[in-house]
DNA sequence: TAATTTGCCTAAAGGCTTTAGGCAGTCGCA
DNA sequence: TGCGACTGCCTAAAGCCTTTAGGCAAATTA
């Protein structure tokens, strides 16, 4: 009856890690129990429940995109900085999609809160100082990037771009250079 | 031990009905057994299984998403067409979110070859036609225009935009003048 | 070392999925 | 109209997941 060491952490972790190899969905106490070689219920003195796992997950890959995001930013600007960023969204996604997955995670508004989903909205904005956008327009387009941004990576893990021409990475490039000329001649009402 | 008359299609139907009211992610053959107010076991006969029902759920909205498209392209051209095209997305995930949800739903190749996932993207295509886009750039379009509509609504359906000026449907609106404006203006390469 | 806390365990109840086998309406055909 | 075949819903049962309650032993503290 040896002690594992199980704590929320470490759970957390593993959670993360097998959602991204059998998917987020896919993601039960029962199978992280497993994981640790220990009794289902001898997770639920460390969490709350099923959904409090998926929250801490959910939360765990917010913080790491906004941190590979913020170190992406660093020393950018412009287009040079709304492509680093994009980036990193598209390729975190593409090596953790099940945190990707989770990163979507309808979080109740308190976690919201205390999300790093501020953090990802800052830096939006951040990039935006590059292209001479006033309020209320650099919201607009706060938001447009955002959908963009989700959306084709959604689209693309789905499957969506593959088995058909062009390619899905000379796409993500034109939209890019497209969404860089947009925001240096954002339309007037 | 009255016949209910169970079928797939009543089915299927009433599951996206659930979907609506419950959650895509809710919807079990169980809840659907109950409505019907018949036994578990007895929904076997008609779906292969859980799964199944939701792909079915899944194939339901994109045809009725698509017939909505099709209605709403149908006389239009350019700005106006790009427009009514956006709006039957948005307001169909507004009216039913259950159903969007299922939208998204990751179908097997042969599902997805059957769905009118084709029609979409073939609609989006005409719209294009009303502004001159040569192949590569058109497919370009078309995608990042699936990213937009389907980003924004999902970040819009998530609780992305409430709760904070300025109100999503001045964004959405803005947005909508942006895409034609970049539409008109494809950057080259 | 004794007392206390903490961590993992056993047990059990309840829900969802899925398969197997059964009985009774319902329909086609003579 | 009556008989047989089919179809539709049922009971039963097994398997997996969640969640709670209560217990014992290892680790921590004094």
């Amino acid at each position: 009856m040896t002690r594992v060491g199980l704590t929320v952490e470490r759970l957390t972790r593993a959670g993360a890690e097998l959602a991204d190899e059998v998917g987020f969905e896919q993601v039960t106490v029962s199978a992280l129990a497993r994981r640790f070689d220990v009794k289902v219920a001898s997770l639920y003195s460390h969490l709350k429940n099923s959904h409090d796992l998926k929250t801490r997950i959910a939360l765990l890959a917010l913080e790491e995109l906004a941190d590979r995001a913020a170190d992406a930013l660093a020393g950018r600007a412009g287009r040079d900085a709304l492509t680093a960023f994009a980036n990193v969204y598209r390729d975190y996604a593409r090596e953790h999609p099940g945190r990707y997955a989770a990163a979507q995670f309808r979080l109740a508004p308190e976690a919201a809160a205390a999300s790093a989903g501020g953090r990802h909205a800052q830096m939006t904005r951040a990039i935006l100082r590059g292209y001479d956008l006033a309020e209320p327009d650099q919201t607009h387009a706060v938001r447009m990037l955002g959908s963009v941004f989700h959306g084709y990576v959604s689209l693309e893990l789905a499957g969506g771009f593959s088995h058909s021409a062009p390619d899905s990475q000379e796409s993500w490039s034109r939209i890019l250079d497209a969404l860089d000329a947009l925001l240096r001649n954002w339309p007037a009402p």
